[in-house]
RNA sequence: GGGCGGUUAGCUCAGUUGGUUAGAGCACCUGCCUUACAAGCAGGGGGUCACUGGUUCGAGUCCAGUACCGCCCA
């Protein structure tokens, strides 16, 4: 052991540089193939490729990391497969804005082929770097098995899938309301829609009846939808109308005719109780227009311009037509009036531009019968949330679960595998066909592809078994699949979760995981959303740079409460610092002080080293048990609590007089110790552990040792001990308040029937307390002009002549008895209650009644001491 | 409108099935560079557990309601 090259601190870099090369190097994070080693699999909810890594990555990770580090250690083969998402749109969006603000081109300009080319290199660029990223968090991934969702196999993973559905009947192509993005000229998902509260305006029209008897008045917040309107509704029952149901309207600008029709949908104490109804680009008004067989009239063009459908505002955009609108009909005074409007503003998640409902072609894939399976999973208990509360929100989605729209228009993704004949008739198929080829089913030429590119999440609801090597029947495979383990955010309960338990159902008949895991949101010190636009986010390489990737993992580790969201700010990373610079000194001080030969040595059996076994064992319980519960916090706190307040401030301080004389005994315990402290600490910190377990002599690589298992606690030396340290504080207590220098000489006499104990530890008593000399009996002699403490069993009276302020002490030792006074009050209070001694559980009266008596003695031991006080002042 | 969280020390948070005098980290106060660690050591102060009512012998914990904050869905 070269313990003295030891650095004071721990220097996290360099044991970063270090293990991380190493590590790859010699396989440890490949799954054992032995064949009894049953595996633990983890896929990673692989990140977009659209930026680096943030704080929720990086805390993912560790939520990760953990589980598959310690499973590893429990002799699993672990497997954590890394990789990315392409995230179609996402990353559409960054490289054109990219594009557009660098070059001041679009991606029509560059042309598909030279535009996706740019995009590959975004994806290299990111994609590398977030890896990079996790692997610097000191993540144990099977890096040799990295994957992403555009990767051969992957993509072919979702051809297959593609048209096995569609040969189910599960996919279909439908003239529907779509959410538009008119900046992206894409469709996109209900999902991927946010809603903005702003105020808005809401227009009040008048529209004159055709019969020229008068008027009626609609409300919007859209006035130039009014170009598309095909009817106005009112409400069935609402008198003021009646009459005017079945009659015309001539709508201004247009001067269509337009029917006024009854619709329970319509409410009558909206506005005027009247409503125009605009089945082209309004979802509401659409189902409306189905039910009353209207006209759909599409007014707007892909760009969210006008069209030819509105005569002479054709080729304004919307926003620009709207105020036109609106002046024009003022000018035909048919405005009624104008109201402020709190309205939420539909936005493209991506774009951040309003979205128009639209009617455009698209595919579709049915949902009702891909989701039962997955409610099944949940309510039979295959398919496990923690915390258990997100089961609902799973459930409400799939319960309420809308077709899907598939179909993107992009060009970053999966192209649709659809080819069309002459005719127009698709088909779908597993391999390129020619144009010109017969079209299977017709037999017509085909001549064209299908443009579009499929939803991101028609390749990541794979994820679970595409990484495995579906479709191909893999060794992988059948060996992983399924995975045990999924950790990600909530807001993709639904989008993803959902989905991949559909697909794993759908594709391989089980479920992909059976634990679903929902973590914290990191958010910052004000409670705020991490954001770029606010750019209040705090990066985790800063982190990792600044405090070291164990102190980052554990810091976050231990803020990671069940359900609780991590406010977070920089310095808190300096509690998981300041922890690995505590064990990094306390293995540097067993390595430089234990005796040769410690190693091979017996352990020792005096109280302090039966005790520290006997805490070791309830931490590894206390860890494993919370563990096993997902119970981060618990864990890590029970880590630090272990280590800092038992094994530094009482072994090893224990020890040191010891090791002076050469225990060997005691250097093997340390050792012993330490060695399992490292592996408690493997899962949280891989770093240190790695290092320590190099310097402490252990065999193979500190991931690969064995989980401890908890030896059977020793209750009477816990006991004993506490009694010592009870006794301990309360001798530094005294000195402390009576400002008693550390090195002026103290006596200390404790008065006890039961001294033996104490005097076997006098020496311990003597270094720890500070103490010339030390006496312990019954009825033992008191010192001169001493202070008393007053212990559970003893009182322990210390020597302070020249020191003691009386009235000071008088003044605390009063507080302690009034204290001692009220507790005793209140539990012959309790004990007075007959409803308490006859209803309680007699358990907890008999508690209770020990209690009184020990409460008792206490106060009039207190007491005793304060008389005596009085009498020496 | 519906749903789900939260409200405990100055700050950030623990607190398992109701049962000792409600805990930790940071911050604060006092004293220490005691050769593992000042990223440290010893000691200390600090809380009407949001509010109201209820259940119970007993409530931070269970129930109902109120207020405020946050998230999700429509």
């Amino acid at each position: 052991m070269s313990g003295l090259e030891l650095p004071k601190t721990y220097e996290a870099t360099a044991v970063q540089a270090k293990w991380t090369p190493r590590w790859e190097k010699d396989g440890v994070f490949q799954p054992s193939d032995r064949p009894d080693a049953k595996p633990y699999v983890v896929m990673i909810p692989p990140p977009n490729v659209t930026s680096v890594l943030h704080m929720g990555h990086a805390l993912n990770g560790v939520v990760q990391d953990v589980l598959v580090r310690w499973n590893r250690m429990q002799g699993r083969a672990a497997l954590w497969v890394p990789g990315t998402d392409h995230a179609g749109i996402a990353t559409q969006a960054v490289v054109e804005k990219r594009l557009l603000a660098d070059e001041g081109k679009t991606r029509h300009d560059l042309g598909r082929e030279a535009f996706l080319e740019r995009v590959w290199a975004w994806k290299e660029k990111y994609g590398a770097a977030i890896l990079d990223q996790y692997r610097t968090l000191g993540c144990s991934c099977d890096w040799s098995r990295t994957a992403f969702t555009m990767d051969e196999n992957l993509s072919r993973a979702v051809r297959v899938s593609f048209v096995q559905l569609w040969e189910k009947g599960l996919i279909y192509r439908g003239l529907r309301m779509v959410n538009w993005d008119c900046k992206l000229q894409s469709a996109i998902g209900d999902d991927e829609i946010e809603e903005l509260e702003t105020k808005g305006h809401l227009w009040h029209l008048k529209y004159p009846l055709e019969d020229g008897s008068g008027h009626m008045v609609v409300a919007t917040t859209r006035p130039e939808t009014m170009l598309g309107d095909t009817a106005v509704a009112v409400h069935p029952d609402d008198e003021r109308y009646t009459a005017l149901v079945g009659k015309n309207i001539k709508l201004p600008l247009v001067n269509r005719p337009i029917p006024i029709i009854a619709d329970k949908s319509v409410k009558a104490e909206f506005g005027s109780g009247a409503v125009k109804v605009t089945p082209g680009h309004d979802f509401e008004d659409n189902e409306r227009g189905m039910r009353h067989d209207l006209p759909v009239i599409n007014i707007l063009n892909k760009d969210g311009t006008i069209n030819d459908e509105g005569g002479a505002y054709a080729g304004l955009d919307r926003m620009v037509a709207r105020k036109r609108v609106v002046k024009d009909l003022d000018a035909l005074g048919l405005l009624d009036k104008v109201e402020e409007y709190d309205l939420r503003l539909p936005l493209s998640d991506r774009s951040k531009t309003p979205i128009e409902p639209l009617l455009s072609e698209q595919w579709f894939v049915k949902m009702k019968d891909l989701a039962q399976p997955a409610i099944d999973a949940v309510e039979d208990g295959s398919l496990k949330f923690v915390p258990a509360r997100w089961k609902k929100v799973y459930l409400d989605w799939l319960l309420n679960v809308r077709d899907w729209c598939i179909s993107r228009q992009l060009w970053w993704g999966h192209q649709l595998p659809v080819w069309y004949d002459e005719d127009d008739n698709p088909t779908a198929s597993l391999d390129d066909l020619e144009i010109g080829a017969p079209h299977p089913k017709t037999g017509k030429p085909i001549v064209r592809r299908d443009d579009d590119v499929l939803d991101t999440w028609a390749s990541s609801w794979l994820w679970p078994f595409s990484t495995l090597g579906w479709p191909n029947e893999t060794e992988d495979l059948a060996r992983f699949y399924p995975t045990h383990f999924l950790s990600t955010a909530r807001e993709i309960i639904y989008l993803w979760v959902a989905r991949m338990v559909m697909a794993g159902y759908e594709f391989l008949g089980k479920c992909p995981f059976d634990t679903v895991y929902i973590h914290a949101t990191v958010l910052d010190d004000q409670g705020r959303r991490m954001s770029k636009s606010l750019g209040n986010g705090i990066d985790p390489r800063d982190m990792i740079e600044q405090y070291g990737a164990d102190a980052v993992r554990f810091t976050l580790a231990i803020l990671t409460t069940e359900g609780q969201d991590v406010k977070l700010s920089p310095t808190k990373f300096e509690l998981g610092r300041n922890f690995m610079n505590k064990i990094w000194n306390a293995a540097r001080f067993v390595l430089t002080s234990i005796p040769e030969n410690s190693a091979g040595s017996a352990p020792g059996t005096t109280l302090t080293d039966r005790w520290i076994r006997s805490r070791t064992a309830a931490a590894v319980e206390t860890i494993s048990d919370a563990l096993t519960n997902y119970r981060y916090h618990d864990a890590a706190q029970a880590l630090y609590h272990f280590v800092w307040d038992e094994l530094c401030d009482w072994y090893v301080e224990a020890s040191k007089e010891r090791l002076k004389e050469g225990d060997i005994a005691c250097g093997a315990t340390l050792l012993q110790t330490m060695k399992t402290t490292v592996r408690l600490l493997q899962p949280f910190a891989p770093y240190l552990a790695a290092e320590l377990a190099e310097t402490l002599d252990e065999e193979g690589h500190a991931a690969d040792l064995d989980w401890p298992v908890a030896e059977p606690r020793d209750l009477e030396a816990e006991a004993e001990m506490e009694r010592l340290q009870e006794l301990i504080r309360a001798v530094r207590r005294l000195r402390n308040e009576n400002r008693v220098p550390l090195r002026a000489e103290v006596a200390a006499v404790v008065d006890t029937v039961d001294p033996a104990p104490l005097r076997a530890q006098e020496g311990l008593i003597r270094r720890l307390a500070r103490l010339e000399t030390f006496v312990a009996g019954p009825g033992a002699e008191r010192p001169p002009s001493p202070a008393t403490a007053v212990l559970a069993k003893d009182e322990v009276h210390v020597s302070l002549a020249g020191h003691i302020d009386y009235a000071a002490e008088k003044q605390r030792k009063v507080q302690e008895l009034e204290k001692a006074q009220k507790l005793l009050a209140r539990i012959e209070k309790k004990l007075a209650n007959e409803n308490f001694v006859s209803r309680a559980n007699p358990e907890v009266v008999a508690r209770e009644r020990e209690r009184a008596e020990e409460t008792r003695d206490l106060v009039r031991r207190i007491q005793e001491a304060v008389d005596r006080l009085d009498a020496q002042a």
